[in-house]
DNA sequence: CGCGCAGTTGACGTGCTTCAACCGCCGTGG
DNA sequence: CCACGGCGGTTGAAGCACGTCAACTGCGCG
């Protein structure tokens, strides 16, 4: 993966996950499937699917059909209010997954939208149950990737009582980890989503957030220009957002 | 714990959620298991582990062994930061299953302690995937019962940009849905666990707490008689709440 | 060129936290 | 028996962190 950062022209190419890296991929990779097996999931993965800025993946509503991982650029998946507040429930990297809140209901309880321009791989969830009926190792690591989700929700709710600070600490870290995690570099990157999508995430105030990135530049521990991002202190941050919760993995 | 409170004697074989109520026994019922299946599957389920308030049911750090449901009474799961502060990730009714947000990483995140005398299940989870290994439904189910989950997690991540009063009214309808999808009031119940337990789940000052549940019995919404609960508007309070999210199971 | 949106910054108001005092309840021990 | 200390819960008063309102900037786009 080469990561040609820093001034020139951005790869394509190089911000694409590979699939080895992929959460999705983690369905077929580990668990010693053999050719024949693995050629047949690769049918069942749609590859490519794309998005621009903006485009709806699924809609609120619409009946589940498939789940999705982000294979380069980003997603959100906000839910709607009656009253027609938004709410962020989640950002999605490359490699990672969305869309699994849908299996239980068969419907989709949020929207999701790309951030950027972004390629997709779109697994029909059918397809995916009628594998695991004779590939059950398919489900078990199913059941683990849908694990470490709920896992992550519960560190989101630890946000609850703290303080705005604290919040955006931890969400740059967590960021961080995740980009880092996927072979990407950890302490510079790009924020995809608005200042607005973060606040709403965190529950603060755009203007909150906003103070804060300035405070964080001044007390010298990262450096935005604008949505691009570079952590000069990540232990200073990791201090400010108190640590994470699990024994391993922390921050997912 | 002699719940003779008031005119009438508890009978605690009330208060149990029949197994077909259950969410674990949702794992066998509705997916045409044979007489020999669910045979086998009943002795993989230990029934009958009990606790006391306070007790642990597994604590943070402990390996993952099997997964929980709550057949009579309440249990709360709750995460330590490194600073010591205490976050209640969840509460526990009867029906109800937690520990799952261990799968991934193989050990507890969180510690498990019961709210009062508690009867659980326990089903260890080796024997869970040595059985779906041969019966794929089962971990079809878990994936169902999971994905229900993280939609729940993501209703809860709502809370973050609303007011203390919407929190805790959302709270009180959610407590009252699952009551009722279990078979209990859902007009008429004990909150088992603490005021501070329910601040600091919330992310609201035990005293906002107390004040609001002061301030809703003023306005009709409730009356409380510390904790026990008789939701008199839930038309009212469904309204302050601002309306759950999903299509469909609204609440959970 | 002008519009609109994202982001920043300042001034102000307030909903919540914090601090504090107090009550009722319960278990413990003199 | 009462005294006691501790804990959970309620209530009041005061402070502050954050939201709200508003003005301004820069930038992309038609």
């Amino acid at each position: 993966m080469n990561q040609e950062t820093k001034a020139e022209v951005i790869d394509l190419s190089a911000l694409q996950v590979a699939c080895r890296d992929c959460t999705l991929f983690q369905l077929c990779l580990p668990i010693g499937l053999g050719e024949a097996d693995l050629a047949r999931l690769e049918r069942i993965i749609k590859t490519k699917r794309y998005a621009r800025r903006g485009d709806y993946i699924f809609r609120r509503g619409e009946g589940f059909r498939a789940i999705y991982a982000v294979k380069a650029g980003s997603v959100k998946t906000v839910t709607i209010a009656e009253d027609g507040r938004e709410q962020v429930t989640g950002f999605h990297l490359p490699g990672e997954l969305f869309g699994l809140d849908a299996i239980a209901g068969g419907s989709h309880c949020a929207s999701a939208r790309a951030l950027e321009r972004t390629t997709l791989c779109e697994i029909p969830f059918d397809s995916l149950e009628d594998f695991g009926e004779e590939v059950p190792a398919i489900l078990r690591q199913m059941l683990r990737i849908m694990s470490r989700e709920i896992q992550r929700d519960h560190t989101l709710a630890h946000l609850a009582n703290r303080s705005a600070e604290e919040r955006l600490a931890a969400f740059l870290i967590s960021i961080s980890n995740r980009y880092r995690e996927r072979g990407f570099s950890g302490s510079e990157f790009h924020l995809t989503m608005s200042r607005s999508d973060i606040g709403n995430y965190l529950g603060l105030a755009v203007e909150t957030v906003s103070r804060l990135f300035t405070r964080f530049q001044h007390e010298g521990l990262l450096a935005a220009r604008s949505k691009h991002i570079q952590l000069l202190d990540v232990d200073g941050l990791q201090g400010i957002a108190g640590e994470a919760v699990c024994v391993r993995g922390a921050s997912r």
